[in-house]
DNA sequence: CAAAAAATCATCCTTTTGGGTGACGCCAAA
DNA sequence: TTTGGCGTCACCCAAAAGGATGATTTTTTG
């Protein structure tokens, strides 16, 4: 999206420019002024409707693109042990994600493992950090795409 | 819709004519025509993606299903349609619902879908009860057990 | 058009999470 | 035998999430 932003800054630098160039040619009409505007607006409307759609189906695509990770963890799962342990994940640690992706709170898991929730905790935490994640719907995304998790 | 785009028209009319009346007052400076570009450029802009994000608004859900039948390289998933209506889920709470599957907290789902924390908060409140669950991994967890969401 | 459904936002309050730090015991490998 | 990884636990603090209610605006629909 930043992108998109920063082009349509650029264009309208661009026509602002152009507009400033032409100045001195085209518009010698009387009553130019009013048709600038439209034109101007009619062209910043546009692009602005444009700039909308581009944002949502972007949006939209990124969807789709989660879909397309998440989808192919459906039956017959096997843990990339490679990347499990290249990530230095513990076989403790893969314990309480995938009990987190199983939906569970802390406590859930705390009294499923028989250790306390601060335990439970530690675990989690330090999950977060070799996956790189700041949630633990983030983290279950994350393992799901790397097929640490089913 | 048809109100903004109602609204749009009359909005760029009343400018024109707005400007057409300035024009032999506030236009006496030099080089003013370029700042009339801009303000006019900016306005309309900002009036277009907001039309443009209004107009996708609605029509989201199934552009995203069409995509989903347009890109089969993607992914089979498709949504059971059927038990997101049973439930009474509205599009608008299964798209915050993707997104809360994708790992996004409710402050970055409320930036990119353009609306207020609380409102993601609603949304996902309203789809917790709807799914029988506590936590937003368990909603994920329960929505994809009943494909709902990928 | 009027009623119903959806979407939006707010406020208050409680619970859950996440981050940081420190510590202790166990066990296997250096 | 000492070191380092692993699992365990506690405490504190801040941020995020969840629950309950009420209200307004938009959109859809009968």
């Amino acid at each position: 999206m930043r992108r998109h932003v920063l082009l349509y800054g650029l264009l309208g630098g661009l026509l602002i420019a152009a507009l400033r160039f032409i100045e001195y040619r085209w518009i010698v009409v009387e009553h130019s002024l009013e048709i600038y505007a439209a034109l101007i607006a009619a062209l910043f409307a546009g692009l602005g409707i444009w700039l909308g759609l581009r944002m949502t189906r972007r949006a939209e695509f990124v969807i789709v693109r989660e879909l397309g990770v998440a989808m192919p963890a459906a039956s017959d799962f096997e843990r990339d042990q490679a990347r499990a342990s290249a990530l230095g994940l513990t076989p403790r640690e893969l314990e309480m994600l995938e009990h987190v992706a199983a939906g569970l709170s802390n406590k859930e898991i705390a009294a499923r493992e028989f250790v306390s929730e601060n335990t439970v905790k530690t675990h989690l935490s330090r999950v977060f950090e070799k996956l790189g994640a700041q949630r633990r719907t983030q983290a279950v995304q994350i393992a799901k795409a790397q097929r640490l998790i089913a």
